[in-house]
RNA sequence: GCGGGUAUUGCUUAGUGGUAAAGCUCUAGCCUUCCAAGCUAGCGACGAGAGUUCGAUUCUCUCUACCCGCUCCA
């Protein structure tokens, strides 16, 4: 499903039947927030559930740990994230785009610049601009303005402006501060006591006082992997080549949000730090690849032609990285990241042993030490790390799963999600086919039975059968059991399938069994 | 952050300078024995704030949120 209505169907069936919901919605929401009703909070714990079950729970060499969402100051300075995360920003006075300063056009200090508009209208209009604020030795052209000469040395990537603002820093870490005592006091105290100082030491001042009590919420998962790397190791007594597994929220500040809970300020992710050989880093590389994309395949059930592996360029690897694979999923709007996986090489490691002056490393008693030539070498792990969104997942399930079918012989259309059942948020609905004849006590026994297998069922007796079947068509569910007067006589129940509406006869005393069986 | 668009009940839409209509959904009841049946009754909305006005959901401004396209995405 790709045409573009998807979307905003989805959106609407999201609100209307208790997948998500806006943030604060009743107090005009928040921007990029999103809340998780009913039904979405039983999707993304069931697909996070998956993950977990094939990372953690069905391997020996992966270990899962939960770390907390805030973390020292000093663990996003030796990863790079306060500096990286910091890019200086420059608008540009005459068109107002926004863009980084060390990504512009660089061009030598005094050359005559060419400021190129959209049309010779928009020029004529801003060279009278010029004009007014007294700039001197311009003349124009049609449509481009010369003689601007450059003050620094770069300018406007889209209009060629030497013209710009002050370059300011925007941190995408979300920051706060621990400690019940609020620093509002000292900065005001420090203000009456500097009056004579300049505004950037003034600036200064304020992010000292800032900084003694500054705590950030994590923008990635992975770092406590590495922070922790040796609290792991030794206690789960780890042999390489094993991983660190980890899934919870993060936080961007991020420059624009997008396509409903694709990107977002808030969101869910699903790290794994997968520590080897430094040797055998190109052979993992190609085995999580393989490995993750088939994952979304094989287990959340999503149609292979949707997804695919993208190898990074070169210019696109982050500082850390010497190669990096997307898996892709076709969104509506195109192709678009669903999980990357990175060779992080040992840049995370050797980078806290420098910052925290503890070793990060790996003891291989039946390694020769090169420089002594005896048995037993410390070395630093290269790293693969798949690390997938858990709420683009979501996203990616719900559009995946996305149906809607035309009617036949005069009948009225269904939608449909058709979610893998393993994943769906209702296993089971359990339905009496009318409110009497004893229907509704059978149809409750039937669910005593799934509740106590922990299968997720719903009992519904409101309106007509087959209403509830098309309610439950719409938010997946898989089965539908139904009670009916032949229940009464002979103990069997009618099966109905979401995906193809086919019924069938089974004795009560199987049908958990065979639910089961269709849920693994 | 820029440009364009949108905002009326849970959903989809109508409409108006004198506070609003419909369908679906939902709730209660009746009736119903397998794919959104029917009947009766009921709940329920003009995103927020300011301005103009006797009176604003409607006009103006600001804000907020969402959508589309750029930009950004360590």
């Amino acid at each position: 499903m790709a045409d573009n209505d998807t979307m905003s169907k989805l959106i609407s069936l999201c609100k209307r039947r208790g997948f998500v919901f806006q943030s604060s919605e009743i107090y005009g929401g928040l921007k990029s927030a999103y809340d998780y009703g009913p039904l979405g909070a039983e999707l993304k714990r069931n697909i996070m559930g998956e993950w977990w079950k094939s990372m953690v729970h069905e391997r020996e060499d992966i270990v899962g740990i939960d770390a907390s969402i805030i973390m020292k100051k000093d663990v996003w300075q030796a990863s790079g994230h306060l500096a990286g995360f910091s890019d200086p920003l420059v608008d540009c006075l005459v068109c107002k785009e926004r863009f980084r300063a060390d990504k512009a056009p660089s061009v030598e200090i005094g050359t005559d610049c060419d400021i190129v508009f959209a049309d010779k209208g928009r020029a004529k209009v801003a060279m009278e601009s010029f004009e007014k604020q007294g700039i001197t030795g311009l003349s124009r052209s049609k449509k481009t303005i010369s003689g601007a000469k450059a003050e620094r040395n770069y300018v406007c990537p889209n209009c060629g402006s030497p013209f710009l603002s002050a370059e300011k820093n925007f941190n995408l870490m979300f920051k706060t501060s621990i400690g019940p005592v609020d620093n509002k006091n000292d900065m005001v105290e420090m203000f009456l006591n500097n009056k004579d100082c300049s505004k950037e030491e003034l600036l200064q001042k304020i992010y000292d006082i800032e900084n003694k009590s500054a705590v950030y919420l994590r923008p990635e998962t992975a770092q406590a992997m590495f922070v922790q790397f040796n609290n792991v190791m030794q206690s789960m007594s780890m042999k390489l080549p094993f991983g660190i597994a980890q899934q919870g929220k993060s936080f961007r500040n991020e420059i624009t949000v997008e396509h409903f809970i694709f990107r977002s300020c808030e969101f869910e992710q699903m790290e794994m730090e997968f520590f080897c050989y430094p040797e055998q880093s190109a052979e993992m590389l190609d085995y999580w690849k393989d490995q993750r994309l088939n994952w979304y395949i094989e287990r959340l059930g999503v149609k292979q032609e949707n997804l695919r592996l993208r190898k990074h360029d070169e210019d696109e690897l982050a500082h850390y990285s010497d190669n990096c694979y997307d898996v892709e999923y076709l969104y509506p709007w195109g192709w678009d990241e669903l999980e990357g996986i990175a060779s992080r090489t040992d840049y995370d490691l050797k980078k806290h042993e420098k910052h925290s002056g503890q070793k990060l490393r790996y003891f291989d008693p039946e390694r020769e030490n090169p420089e002594t030539g005896k048995k037993g070498v410390h070395l630093t792990p290269y790293v693969i790390e798949p690390a997938a969104g858990a709420t683009r997942a979501t996203l990616m399930v719900l559009l995946d799963a996305f149906d809607e079918e035309e009617g036949v012989d005069g009948k009225e259309g269904r939608t449909v999600l058709r979610f893998a059942p393993r994943i769906a948020p209702i296993k089971v609905a359990i339905l009496p086919l009318v409110k009497k004849d004893g229907m509704p006590e059978k149809a409750r026994e039937i669910v005593k039975q799934f509740v106590a297998k922990g299968i997720n069922c719903k009992y519904d007796e409101q309106h007509a059968i087959g209403r509830r079947y098309r309610r439950h068509d719409e938010i997946g569910t898989p089965f539908c059991l139904t009670v009916d007067t032949q229940t009464m006589e002979d103990n069997t129940v009618t099966i109905r399938y979401r995906d193809d509406m086919r019924q069938e006869r089974i004795a009560i005393d199987k049908v958990v069994k065979v639910i089961e069986d269709k849920l693994v």
